[in-house]
DNA sequence: GACAAAATCATACATATGTTCTAAACATAC
DNA sequence: GTATGTTTAGAACATATGTATGATTTTGTC
């Protein structure tokens, strides 16, 4: 039997994830919940708070993941440079692998990370930037190893990607269902893990973009109305 | 001077860009366009065919340049496949350079394209599916010529990875400025179509995802709590 | 069992929301 | 100028929202 304060929790991932921060009212939850409305305001002391909350449990333990990973893979690689794979299993595993088994996280709140990664100004940026930079300079570190030939920039762009290309998978849009006619399935962790593995280690080793070049126009087509 | 009908969509685009559909208020809008409270309820019919009306005014647009593009690049290959960067370019330049000079689409809108695309269940979801319906039969057809070696399903899971990637850009979190200590900067187009088109033209040649292979589990570590 | 602290409950409050209604202002044609 | 259709204005409506309050129940401890 769990307590009101994570029935709450629970209910709010879930319907953070459906309706979105403003569009899943404190009433929803906790009628979902089945706890009495007030009960949110006692054990949290507002909405925003609850949202914050809900994000640290779940975000501590998913960084904290990452850490032990890329830990096991450092130890293992002795000190040479860590594969590029294990890097990027190490960043992406713990991320798609929420709600699986024993992962310490909801499947809503994968849907939840993915939306809010695109939250440009919500109360949530900070918590996330927070939790971003805990594990950075540790994997930022491991990548230039690894990488010895990418210029910062250049990498910094790549993470990004990668971590945009997972956010997408996990925010779980009806995108590629409607991509690939309903028969791809975003929810199949299993084949996204695999397919986003071998699409951002192609993506990272590629080669340096050339510098001066000047962006060729594209064609100049009619112009429109 | 523009149209009470034009003042609305361009407010509207700006915050619902900034805070979300239920977080911008009907009323922040009109403020905001300086027009009456209940003008939206007049030219539109509510909120949210508002949103609807706002994003066909620019998603026709920037697929209809995407078919474009691909027309040009067709044509300039003869019969032969299109070169793969062409296909990538066509693809996301018109999506990266909304808000620039002539594109037909505000800097507000791509930032709120980028953010829709990971909503789950808006109302959105129906005009964003459609429309992308527009334009993919065209660029599967032609990224199966360019790339005959992939199965369909990869190349979809890509695609969708490539617009995740885009999509991330386009909703401009912090997060890169975040991951590069401020001086990467996603606002700057150009910079982004550059890396982002090295990095998924890379992606999108990766040697097919080994098949039956079963993924090779993760190094258990230490449960946690 | 008595007591105090913690938790739960029903309810009230102030405000914000999307939408509607009616009258006024405006344009356009005869 | 008058009549007609369209657009704008202001106010009102019903409801939904986050939060606060005070009473009531539960829990743990002596």
């Amino acid at each position: 039997m769990s307590s009101t304060k994570d029935k709450i929790l629970d209910s709010a991932e879930r319907l953070f994830a459906k309706c979105g921060y403003d569009g899943a009212s404190l009433r929803a939850i906790t009628t979902e919940a089945g706890v009495n409305l007030a009960a949110v305001n006692y054990h949290f002391n507002s909405k925003e708070a609850l949202l914050k909350a809900l994000f640290s449990r779940r975000l501590t333990l998913l960084n904290r993941r990452r850490l032990e990973l890329l830990d096991a893979y450092e130890s293992e690689a002795r000190h040479a440079p860590v594969p590029l794979d294990r890097l990027v299993r190490a960043l992406l595993e713990p991320m798609l692998c929420l709600g699986e088994d024993g992962s310490a996280g909801g499947k809503a709140f994968g849907m939840l990370l993915g939306r809010m990664y695109s939250w440009p100004s919500g109360p949530l940026t900070q918590v996330l930037i927070e939790e971003i930079q805990t594990i950075l300079g540790r994997f930022t570190k491991a990548f230039r190893r690894t990488l010895p030939a990418l210029p910062d920039q250049e990498l910094y762009w790549r993470v990004f990607f990668t971590i945009g290309a997972a956010a997408h998978v996990l925010a779980g849009s009806q995108l590629l269902m409607a991509i690939s006619n309903n028969v791809s399935d975003a929810s199949n962790t299993d084949a996204a893990l695999k397919e986003l593995t071998t699409f951002v280690l192609a993506g990272l080793q590629a080669a340096p973009a050339p510098r001066k070049t000047k962006r060729k126009k594209a064609p100049k087509t009619r112009a429109v109305e």
